[in-house]
This record gives C-alpha cells, sequence and structure tokens, in this order.
DNA sequence: AGAAGGACCAGTGGTCCGTA
DNA sequence: AGAAGGACCAGTGGTCCGTA
C-alpha cells in the first residue's frame, strides 16, 4: 500500500493513469495524502522517427591506443572487447553481492561501480588538459567527459547508462554497509537489475531525511559523488519526503501519532 | 608596441590578418613573444539572414507589476520608463568618475554596477524559488535569471550586455581604489566606453598574477563575483600573461633581466 | 519481459552582427 | 563612429524509445 511518495515512485514513469496532466498532483490512498512524483510527464516529447540506424560495419572500435592508467578488464567482466568483432551491447547487469563475479553474459554490480570510478579519472584527466590550456574546467562529469572516454576507448561507458544507476553509486559511497546489504536482501529474494535499483531510493531518502533534506549539499560533501549530478528522481522524491514528513510532523501535533523529527 | 597578451588583446575580436586560422599561434612583436589571444576565431559563425524583425506596436512593457524589492528609477538614470512610449534602447553608457551622475541621455558607471547588483537580486529569488520547489539550484546568473528579470519588469537587462561588462564589475568588485582610478584617470583623458573597458583587463591580469593565475578561485572567492561566469576573454588573458611570465622568468635566469615572481 | 544505449529535444552559454 | 541587444548557433543535460 503506498503511504508514501517513495512506494508512489515504484511505478516510475509508467503510471498510465489519467491524473490532471500536472506535476503537483496529489491524491489520497491508503491511510495517507502523497505527492505524485513525475507523473504526468507523459507530454511533452513525440519524437518524429527518422530511422538512419544500423551501424556500417568496422567503424567502431578504432581503439585509440591511449588508454591512460587503469584500463577496464581486470574486472572479470566486460565481453573480451577482442578482435574485430562487431561491437556488441555491454552484457546486461544482475544483481550481485560485494566481490561476486557475475557469471554467464552477464555483469555484476561491483563493474556497474567500477565503472563510476573510471568516469572520474576521465574526468580528472579532461580537467588536467583544461587548466593546462586555460580553458574552463568541468566540475562534474559532462558530456565532454563521456566524449573523452569514448576517444580514450572505453566504448562500454555511455551517458544514459552512467546517468541511470547514480543513485544506487551514490549509496554506495554514502552508506556502504547499507547498499551491501541490500544487494544481498535483494539477490536473496531473486530479483532483477531494475527492482535493486528502485530499491536502492528509499535508503537514500532516509539519509536526506536525517541531513536536512538537502540532497544536493549530500552529494557535493561527498569527493567521490559530488561530481554527479544529482538524478531528477531523486531530488524529486527528497521534495515530496520532506513535505510528507512536514504534513506528517505537524498533524501529529493533534493526532499525538508516529514520534516527531525534531 | 605590444609586447605583450593583454596590449595585443587591444584588436579584440577585429584582427583581419591572415593568422594561421588556429588559436596557438604565436607571433614576435617588438622583442617578446606573445600568444595571439582570441584570434582565429572568425571561422565559425555565418549566421543566415532571416529577417523577422521589427517590433509590434505596444506588445512590449507589459509591466508584470510584481517587481520585488528594489526597483530602478532610484538610480538617476535609465530612461523614465514612463508612458506607452515605443520601446528605447537604453541610454549608452559613459565614463563617470565615482558618484557622477551622467547628463543628457547617457548611463554612468555607478548604474551599470547597480545593474549587477539587482541581476544578484534577481538570481536569489530565483534560488528561493528553485528550493522551495526542490527542484535544482542555479548558482550563476543564467538565461533562467535575465528570463525571470525580463518576466519581472527589468527589461533594460539584457544577456548580451552583462556579459560585455563582467570583466569590469570583477574589477570593481575585487579593487574599488583601482576601479575608481581608473575611471578617473579614462574620464580625464576624454575616453569612451570601450577604451575604459579595455582598459579594465590588465589591472585584473595583474590581481591574477599575484594570486596563481588562477582567475577562477579568484571570481568564486568573492561573495558577489562568484555568481558571474568568468569572461573567455579574461580567461585567456591570464592563460596567455602566465605564460609570457613563465617565459620571462625562465629566460631572465640567463640575462639577469627583470625581477622575478618567484 | 527486462535492459542497454543511440539519438533526440528543449533550453544553455556564448556572442555576432543587423540596428539605431 | 560607438554602442545596445535581438537572435542565432554549437554543444549541454536529460532521457525516451526503437533495439536486441
Amino acid at each position: 500500500t503506498p503511504t508514501n511518495a517513495l512506494d508512489a515512485l515504484s511505478q516510475e514513469g509508467l503510471s498510465e493513469e489519467p491524473v490532471q496532466e500536472e506535476k503537483e498532483v496529489v491524491g489520497s490512498v491508503g491511510g495517507g495524502m502523497w505527492e505524485v512524483v513525475a507523473a504526468g510527464e507523459r507530454k511533452k516529447k513525440q519524437r518524429r522517427s527518422l530511422k538512419v540506424h544500423r551501424k556500417t560495419v568496422v567503424e567502431n572500435h578504432e581503439n585509440d591506443a591511449d588508454d591512460e592508467d587503469d584500463e577496464d578488464d581486470d574486472n572479470g567482466n566486460g565481453n573480451g572487447h577482442g578482435g574485430i568483432s562487431e561491437r556488441q551491447r555491454e552484457h546486461p547487469f544482475i544483481v550481485t553481492e560485494p566481490g561476486e563475479v557475475a557469471r554467464g553474459k552477464k555483469n555484476g554490480l561491483d563493474y556497474l561501480f567500477h565503472l563510476y570510478e573510471q568516469c572520474r579519472d576521465f574526468l580528472i584527466q579532461v580537467q588536467n588538459i583544461a587548466k593546462e590550456r586555460g580553458e574552463k574546467c568541468p566540475t562534474k562529469v559532462t558530456n565532454q567527459v563521456f566524449r573523452y572516454a569514448k576517444k580514450a576507448g572505453a566504448s562500454y561507458i555511455n551517458k544514459p547508462k552512467m546517468r541511470h544507476y547514480v543513485h544506487c553509486y551514490a549509496l554506495h559511497c554514502l552508506d556502504e554497509e547499507a547498499s551491501n546489504a541490500l544487494r544481498r536482501a535483494l539477490k536473496e529474494r531473486g530479483e532483477n537489475v531494475g527492482a535493486w535499483r528502485q530499491a536502492c531510493y528509499k535508503p537514500l531518502v532516509a539519509i536526506a531525511a536525517r541531513q536536512g533534506w538537502d540532497i544536493d549539499s549530500i552529494f557535493n560533501a561527498h569527493p567521490r559523488l559530488s561530481i554527479w549530478y544529482v538524478p531528477t528522481k531523486l531530488r524529486q522524491l527528497c521534495h515530496a519526503e520532506r513535505n510528507n514528513a512536514t504534513l506528517a510532523a505537524s498533524s501529529s501535533v493533534s493526532t499525538g501519532a508516529d514520534h516527531l523529527p525534531f
């Protein structure tokens, strides 16, 4: 029973119900009021189909051969990146325990987090080049960094993937114990990566609650996390839960219900 | 005789000489080597003429009537903004001494600097709204802020103008004494605003030299300046002069010329 | 079905150049 | 001529949705 915005978000961008077409829709479900986050967003886009797809033969994998310091392959997974084979997609992630290597055509979560560290290395290189040239210096992992990573041969790094799992990496950075426990629990239940990803939101919002709901400063205070943009969804969740918490706190003054956060 | 990048820049974006079409052109003029900053930039753009201009009657000046706290008009200048008159351009700036009010259809430099303070106020309002809504919060004066300023009735604020004089405001913030002295000097010489604007670069580069050439951290360290992007030209000048200074320092080891910065 | 990522789009930073 | 600013453009942040 979705009694708060976190649960409501399980539907993520898929809720197709006839909501009022605007963000601040409030519905009462179960016993609580909750804000529907990220709903009513299904209106703006309208992509024109304009097929030009289908990559052309071997044009890819030029392998600029100047991959700096730590390259991949050490990490057990990936897919060889060996011969002149046609470029394949990366293997999908599965929920693995800390230290566990994914078997078969799968990648584990340690590998996922390793990709974030690699992006950080690429950012640092881009920053060093920028400083040397006296150009403006990025503080975040920007398009420029993704382009640089690709040019450096890390074709398995791409923006949609990295943005998709940022909050999972955030939990890993901010509370590794909790992150590890969550991985073990979800693996035991036999859940897929999508379910794990969804489950990462809740403990993050709890962390934010403890720190005055300021998710931006939480990200910025952590040296490895500060280079990543706060994901829209996480920001919205924190905002919605803050409102929720404030409401609960003020109402419980009269009802005498649950204990107050202050 | 242009012996350093600062002097070279007097030509700004106008140098039409047949340079090598790339940024890092180095020429030897007079007795020193200097990097041509911002030259060879005249290649990318190629605006298509697509006239749609000519504003339509009274559509402007809707005057949303919700101009927050300190509005203009106090400042002596501006152009009345009174009746249903057709929208006019702002009066051009002239070089004025500190405290001097420009006479005739002109605006003074105190007024110019006041516009930067107004932009800061608008930014703060935009930030407050963003925080309240749990949206991502700008730290700089962005397009969004200019749009907000316009909507709030400050139609005399626009991006090209503010960006054009940022470094002048920077000098005003970082060394008001030097800024005031420069204004008095340029006024005495009867120079126009363009000449004053150009002259503002030199003392800024000197400040940067004293602080390790890091113009970004100089901007960021100042509370009123940190909300403005470092102008490209100023960044390039600092970079060019740093190279120049390093070169001079290392060569003077053998020549025994000018005293070293370290 | 679940997931990876090419490719799209609205709005950005930057400033040119037609205008007054 | 000197200057103000509308309007343009390349490349950004964000993520959808055709693909495997």
